[in-house]
DNA sequence: TAGTGGTCTAGACCACCTC
DNA sequence: AGGTGGTCTAGACCACTAC
């Protein structure tokens, strides 16, 4: 066991604190000045202790106010349903699932005429700079930012669906949409991945430091070929994703989630 | 545009920098006192700033040799083939997919005796605080800590698979195991979230600042009830997920993946 | 106005790596 | 030995919030 520095001997006994409940979620932290003179180190030493748990997404602070605990509540995305034209959903998936849970969802929308990445490019199976619409969503929950969705449709079904490049939302959904144009999404695949926000996303989704992204891409398929890539930004801290896989008849008596 | 604090400026200084390929993954960047001086900046200032890289997990740093750009590579794990009893593998479904992207697997294996939390009681449909077998499995790459694995069986099953007991491993894979008891899994509920690391999770996978974890759950059902809960811990910056829905044979033709 | 956190400095000493 | 980052201090001034 060798001596660890001050400001993580400052940080371990704050976590044990709050970990035991000592500070609860939205408990308000000791000042720095108090801190200081408890653990007998330099404001500046506290400092970085407290900085390694705003790090870890533990606590959270503001200017004039203090350090809190932070509090956590998760939304629950079932993505093996979302969008799924065999469970009846009338107009936006994601709406239906928020109002569904009693919150209040909010969202802007913009429609964009861009060229694909390289990424989004491979998964449509485009060339890369090639043209694409997009149609971007940020979307809130009782007003707290919680995702963006990023949908970019290839040219060549731009020109099958003009629709696709109105600026307004499409009331019975863009899956419905398409689908009435007998373009039919049958096959899904997702990618899921994580890592820090970029400044820009930060912005977005109002994270604070020590929150990480989940990033879920999906591309859907026609029985062709790729009709669209779906690159949605997730708040680490608000979502969760499930899936569920062959036969759950067993989970439906009782289901204690 | 109100003026940024300085070491704002000298982190998105660095950071265009980096984004527009003036230093690639792997490249040394400047040392404190250089960038001290082309900021005019104190050293405290600068490090505040190559602080905020780090936890963006953009730039990793290393006492006596410096800071360094991260380098990305990432594996990608298939959920929906994952232990699939459909698609046929030998043994172990982890070894086999590293192997087969060319790399060399290495785990630790650990059998206990414990009780269930909350967390995993809930999904097993059993009292919290009642005895489970856990199976735990620390998994490398080229020596690289990768993922942890710990998977819980209810009491009532090890009655019926005394060898989940075993503190080896299982040569055949536990779920080939437990099909030939009749005791098949045919239902998957999967849950993702991510976060960042706990104190314990960053020395287990060996993480530095700015590296969430993916969190990865599945419980499996028989036609009965669950039957096994494990709770993969991924290092965010090397593994990503996938998932396959519906009809994808438009991809398979030729994949850019 | 008083107290909180946010920024910044100058300097000290230590631990680690390379040569 | 010399350069690198890691830790720590004492003090200054600013910006925000509450009362």
């Amino acid at each position: 066991m060798s001596k660890q520095p001050k400001y993580r001997q400052v940080a371990d006994a704050l976590r044990r604190e709050i970990d035991s409940g000592a500070y609860g979620p939205g408990a308000k932290l000791p000042s720095e000045s108090e801190l200081s003179a408890r653990f007998d180190a330099s404001r500046n030493t506290v400092r970085s202790g407290l900085n390694m748990l705003v790090s870890e997404g533990l606590i959270t602070s503001s200017q004039g106010l203090g350090y809190e605990v932070r509090k956590h509540e998760v939304f629950e995305l079932n993505a093996s349903r979302f969008e799924n034209l065999s469970f009846p959903q009338a107009g936006d998936a994601y709406s239906t699932d928020v109002t569904n849970a009693g919150r209040r969802p909010h969202q802007t929308f913009r429609v964009e005429l861009t060229t694909a990445s390289d990424y989004v490019a491979s998964r449509l199976r485009v060339e890369a700079e090639s043209r694409a619409v997009l149609r971007f969503c940020h979307r809130f929950v009782d007003d707290v930012p919680w995702s963006t969705q990023a949908t970019h449709y290839p040219d060549w079904l731009v020109e099958k669906a003009p629709r696709l490049t109105e600026p307004g939302d499409i009331a019975e959904g863009t899956t419905r949409y398409l689908a009435s144009l007998d373009i039919e999404q049958i096959g899904y695949a997702d990618e899921i991945a994580t890592r820090m926000p970029t400044p820009d996303e930060a912005r977005l989704l109002e994270i604070g430091a020590g929150v990480p992204v989940l990033l879920w891409t999906r591309t859907g398929y026609s029985s062709a070929r790729p009709v669209r890539c779906t690159i949605t930004t997730f708040r680490g801290d608000l979502n969760r994703m499930t899936y569920e896989i062959g036969d759950l008849s067993a989970r439906s008596e009782n289901d204690p989630q």
